[in-house]
DNA sequence: CAAAAAATCATGGAAAAAGGGGAGTTATTT
DNA sequence: AAATAACTCCCCTTTTTCCATGATTTTTTG
């Protein structure tokens, strides 16, 4: 029986180029795209796939969480990820929210292959340059790793917000919010939030 | 006589997938593919292509700057512009720095041919969106048209520079640098630096 | 459960940005 | 040649960030 893929990414080209990828294996059926979250979620509501293949940048939503929603949905459905990018807290974060392994941009034909039918038996699989960043901790890429409630903060100063606002928003005191602010400058060895919010979005992580 | 065909991206799995629609292609040449500008340039001192498929992120290089410099030193090679991003100020920028066109992700087998195709003549060629983009001036994607002198100081902001060490690398009054910060935040209509920086980045201004 | 991590709150002061206004000098384009 | 855009410079005030230091409570984790 052929493993029932799907793909979740904004970028047409990679759906057409993993399509085409995929297109002789007798082993996959190709069961269509989705170029956003909601469309994917939409999907999953009239059929099922095996494996869905999700980039981690959505228009509408960050594929670490919408990984977090179609396992808590469609817990038999496993999910590979997929993205350009090969940074340790990535794939930790896409693995902790429920994924089953993870393809780097440099994949080959056969490593997706590989991936999609390692993932489908229920085991995990981390390409090769995955596996590497993950057994590296040494090796950090200068992406620090921040808390929830950093993130939280963070992502509304990138709004725009000062930190009054924000305290407000979150119903903590300025003070507070303060210290997240330091803590974030502190862990990105960020001189202000300028050079900060720069790498935060480099980085996809807001 | 086929086309010689170039691609620089730094996106393996787009490389692959464009690779893959042109494969069956007689009239394409593939030559091969560069991640970075600096293999884009090392490989065009040994040989030759028609067309440049060139991405607008690469990792040491913006496209458009790679752009600007091919066609300097090969006036001969056409360019046909390769993105996601679907902005208007891109489009211009790309075509104002040497492209002879542009295709967006969403492109389809038979449009890149078509641009392909096109460009090697020596014509223009706009993919439908970026072909609309360019016709409706109105529908402006809030990106704002800023100078070269804003651009500077904005990249220096976003360095993480005061307005102080900002006026000392540029050789300008502090005040100076603060109207250019001010004139900023005007043409973005954005409340303060933060919310600037994360559209600049989002929308690889910077 | 104990230890570690995260989240909370605070004071006080220095530095920088934001907001408002005004104005002259070069380039460039029409 | 005139108009427009770009770049330059200045003053003043208020707001916000940045920095140093310290501490308590809550949550997570080994």
């Amino acid at each position: 029986m052929a493993i029932k893929v799907f793909i979740v990414d904004d970028h047409y080209m990679v759906i057409e180029g993993i399509h085409s990828l995929l297109q002789n294996e007798k082993n996959i059926e190709w069961m269509g795209h989705a170029t956003n979250a909601a469309s994917c979620i939409a999907f999953l509501q009239q059929q099922t796939p095996d494996v869905i293949l999700m980039d981690i940048n959505l228009p509408d939503k960050s594929g670490i969480d919408l990984c977090r929603e179609v396992k808590e949905n469609f817990p038999g459905i496993f999910i590979l990820g997929l993205s350009t990018f090969n940074q340790q807290s990535f794939i930790e974060k896409m693995l902790g929210s429920g994924a089953s392994g993870y393809v780097l941009k440099n994949a080959t034909q056969e490593e997706l292959m590989e991936g999609i039918e390692t993932v489908v038996k229920g085991k995990q699989f981390l390409s090769f340059d995955a596996a590497l960043a993950l057994r590296k901790p040494d090796t950090n890429n200068n992406v620090p790793v921040i808390t929830r409630r950093e993130k939280e903060v963070l992502e509304l100063i990138a709004d725009g917000m000062t930190n009054n606002e924000i305290a407000q928003k979150l119903f903590i005191s300025t003070t507070t919010v303060d210290t997240h602010r330091k803590n974030l400058l502190a862990k990105f060895e960020a001189k202000n939030i300028a050079s900060l919010i720069k790498v935060a979005v480099q980085q996809h992580m807001i």
